[in-house]
DNA sequence: CATTGTAAAACGAACGCTCGTTCTTGACTG
DNA sequence: CAGTCAAGAACGAGCGTTCGTTTTACAATG
């Protein structure tokens, strides 16, 4: 009741906001484990006190991240497989490769995404809506592969979610070649994307 | 005098194993960073000072369970891309799927790998080994298309460098979708692959 | 074959330090 | 002056590692 000595809205929402930038920068130089509350703390400039108040722990800060560097992606997803007219199969991994190729550098999520995969596996909560959403990215690559069926890209008798699945797999492959092992560009993998759509027929 | 007190190598080699046994066992169940020193010393049933006998430092055993656990996959990659008669590109993969799938279980190599590529971004030396590593895994594959390539399974015009790295990231697509996002069984993604093959030329 | 000398091997208490978190304090706001 | 917010000292737990000591294994000895 009574006096309401207050902060604006906005104040707050900044000052968490400071926090959370602060966090993703000490966790991408250091990774979760090896950054300490001190390191964010000092980061953002602020005071024990205050990081505590809008975190009540590191791990509600880990998870924060964790969440907001998965988040995000899915809008360029559910774009592909909306697109009208429906994307050829190599238009759209086109603009994956081009999408996520601007993620991998130090600035990128995906650092803090293999992270995440990694913090993953021990963290059911986080397990959980790694997985989730994983299986939604998913669900946008069997609608394109299910599209590009119907406009006659890929045979009848395609099954969509396998498909889908590859699709899905490529991104994730380029990405890993990318960030550990210096993989070759979009432009390059995208070309081997196209010259495996062109082999010959196969079948042993 | 001349006391020559000896103890077996052997016994040595086994105490080394056992106390990585120790370790590997803690690091799948806890990650690197949460698994203590006490952890991996009580895991392995001995002293402090007997773990420390073998293994210098923490960061030490970290190392060698992370080469352990990237090593040996490359006996089975190289066997696909110097098998006689050259494999097809889909039975290739077929076998590479196979492999990996099974260590894709809790008891498997894979959710200690994810640890590794996570441990890499930070630590400059892993991430050269596994740079390394990786890459020579990716040339196999090159081996493989430009075989499969000579076998009239690919355009006579493809680049098999961008076709060997877009097979080698067809396999960690699928791990991660299996270890995090409950990917389809190896059987299902091969299918998709098959499809994908099979596609009618494509090109815009 | 018992005894002894000795170095390797194992032990585990203790150390210094950093961690994540809590608590006390005071300044400032409405 | 009531109440909020931030500051930062303080705390206990647990960390990785060290180190002085004890135990073990075995060749040399008598």
């Amino acid at each position: 009741m009574c006096a309401v000595p207050r902060v604006s809205d906005e104040h707050l929402a900044a000052r968490r906001q400071q926090i959370l930038d602060a966090a993703r920068r000490c966790f991408l130089r250091n990774g979760f484990h090896a950054t300490s509350m001190q390191d964010v703390i000092s980061e953002a400039g602020l005071s024990v006190g205050a990081v505590y108040r809008y975190f009540s722990s590191k791990h509600e800060l880990v998870t924060s991240i964790a969440q907001s560097v998965l988040d995000g992606a899915d809008d360029l997803f559910a774009d592909l497989a909306t697109a009208e007219p429906p994307l050829p199969l190599v238009e759209a991994l086109d603009r994956a490769l081009q999408f996520v190729e601007a993620q991998t550098g130090p600035d990128g999520v995906f650092p803090l995404a293999v992270q995440v995969w990694a913090e993953s596996l021990r963290d059911p909560a986080l397990a959980d809506f790694v997985a989730r959403l994983y299986s939604g990215f998913r669900a946008r690559f069997v609608v394109l592969a299910r599209r590009a069926q119907q406009a006659g890209e890929l045979p009848a008798d395609a099954d969509p979610e396998a498909v889908g699945a590859v699709l899905f797999g490529l991104v994730p492959g380029f990405v890993l070649q990318r960030v550990l092992a210096a993989g070759p560009d979009p432009k390059t993998y995208l070309d081997g994307v196209r010259a495996l759509l062109a082999s010959h027929g196969v079948e042993k």
